[in-house]
DNA sequence: TTGATTGCAAAATATTTGCACGTCA
DNA sequence: TGACGTGCAAATATTTTGCAATCAA
């Protein structure tokens, strides 16, 4: 199967949700979508999206892009992240995805991601003691990306 | 030793970091300071220091709170966290205390912490896996706290 | 047809900044 | 004294909301 034709699923799926929870698919959301598709992993802010959207469907404003992100989320299509530069940052997140995080570069901001498999123990652990049943877990690593780590070496 | 003695030594040492850092210490600061250890392990937003700070400072500013925090935050003595409520909240970091995350309930917005050993050899792996040097991490539990999970099943 | 959705502008919220004045060291 | 710190008000930045018009189902 072509990469065309799972991005292709990818959407009809999407849209199949829309459905199902009643909401109306209508083009800007759908734009919307194919936005984050054609993107793969990128970390998108709200104005990015707007940026990227615009192209697209010129007349759309910014607030539809909030409410659609709002939707997107709350259905588990997109996952909303806190990086720390006062934006909240989406991301497409496949179903069949493992539970991934981030690696923030505190120099040059960069996110790259991880997979963890290890962290479930640990929640199970931390559901026991603490009496809470955890739905969702973050998890953040700051610090030095290797291009960041070079430049350092060789500028300091 | 008493527990009010400690809340000075406390007190003494954090300004001390000020004076070595060649901040003034000014009563404004001072008092910020005092609101964090009378308060023990709270998760105080800017806002509501600046509420809690007024009686003792009627005259401050909020914009005052904001570059205390600031400071107080680059300088490692308070933590500043996210817990995805729009406001950044920060807690005082004892020197000799673990590191800690946190457990944030979905239904009634309530922080509880645990603490972390495991996290490390994780940390490890992830750090040579990924070329990534990593200096902090950030964990977060999302999910019930105990009493909401009695209330949920009273309820539905 | 009709309730959901949209674009626009205004509002709300959190935080930052410019500046004249005040004060810690 | 003099650089640092402060209060105030205004500016920013992000996100939310009210509303009349429009559109998907």
């Amino acid at each position: 199967m072509s990469e065309r034709s799972q991005e292709t699923d990818a959407f009809a799926d999407v849209c199949n949700q829309l459905r199902n929870h009643a909401y109306k698919l209508t083009p800007q959301r759908q734009t919307i979508l194919k936005i984050f598709l054609e993107q793969g992993s990128g970390h998108l802010s709200a104005e990015e999206i707007y940026q990227l959207v615009k192209p697209h469907y010129p007349d759309i404003g910014l607030a539809t892009i909030y409410r659609t992100l709002d939707i997107l989320a709350d259905l588990g299509i997109l996952q909303k992240n806190d990086f720390g530069d006062g934006r909240s940052r989406y991301e497409f997140s496949r179903r069949d995805e493992h539970h991934h995080h981030h690696l923030i570069c505190l120099r040059c901001g960069s996110v790259s991601e991880f997979d963890d498999d290890l962290l479930e123990s640990l929640e199970t652990m931390i559901a026991k003691r603490n009496k809470f049943k955890v739905v969702d877990h973050v998890l953040k690593f700051y610090g030095y990306c290797s291009k960041c780590q070079e430049e350092l070496k060789r500028d300091v």
